[in-house]
DNA sequence: CGAGTAGGTTACCAAAAGTTAACTAATTGA
DNA sequence: TCAATTAGTTAACTTTTGGTAACCTACTCG
């Protein structure tokens, strides 16, 4: 993973390790980088949470992509979806341990975010 | 920034920080999440970098993209590019402290990343 | 001279992403 | 009966993105 340019006789360079296709932080960005991805992971982080309450955290967030957000989560096994009751229709989503392995760093861009008082 | 739900006497449901506008962590991602943005900073850890060898060693984004992102990032204060001499043209980019800062969980994304073997 | 380097810029286009608002069905509370 | 809740879905639309490839000036190497 570590590229590094290198200069030849003739002051030519070549690259001895270039990310051909995304890297490990490509990746990972990719994996949790998406427009409220981080948000819902977060939000998740104590315990289990039903569909509207999410959508109510996360103000300025449509429905629409809370719940596109979820699948995709729940695709890649972040998060569950576990359904408490039909009739009334009862859902709560919560993180897997993968997902909740990401809280780590997520914390960490949490605190260095506000550092910056973005 | 904790946003809470709670649940009156009638079973209605309010929820208490909501976060109206994008919080920590969504600003915080929207400032290194873009694609390439990560890998960009992280290239540019061990020093000043040259324009083409960045694009060298991000195999898989354009010119326009890498140049972009670095706009971008200089814009916002994380990168600088030092012109090293007009005729022939040489020109390096690097992290500014506040760039750098990005340097410490960016790393753990790696190290998670790479864990989960992605 | 022709090719290659440096550090970009530009236009064009296709695809993806995101927003809004309306609508569903079943249930409960006033 | 009216309103609101639950968990979504859907269509229509706009915006943003990202990729390609050509082009630019200036310089050096053989």
């Amino acid at each position: 993973m570590e590229s590094t340019v290198e200069t030849d006789s003739y002051g030519r360079k070549k690259v001895v390790n270039p990310c051909m296709e995304p890297c490990a932080i490509e990746k990972g960005m990719r994996l949790i980088g998406g427009k409220w991805t981080g948000s819902i992971i977060y939000h998740l982080k104590d315990g289990p949470v039903r569909f509207n309450d999410l959508n109510r955290m996360l103000g300025g967030a449509s429905k629409k992509m809370i719940d596109q957000r979820l699948k995709e989560l729940e695709s890649k096994g972040m998060v569950i979806r576990k359904v408490l009751s039909e009739r009334p229709l009862a859902v709560t989503y919560e993180l897997t341990e993968f997902g909740r392995s990401a809280l780590e760093f997520l914390e960490q861009l949490r605190v260095w975010s506000e550092k910056q008082g973005l």
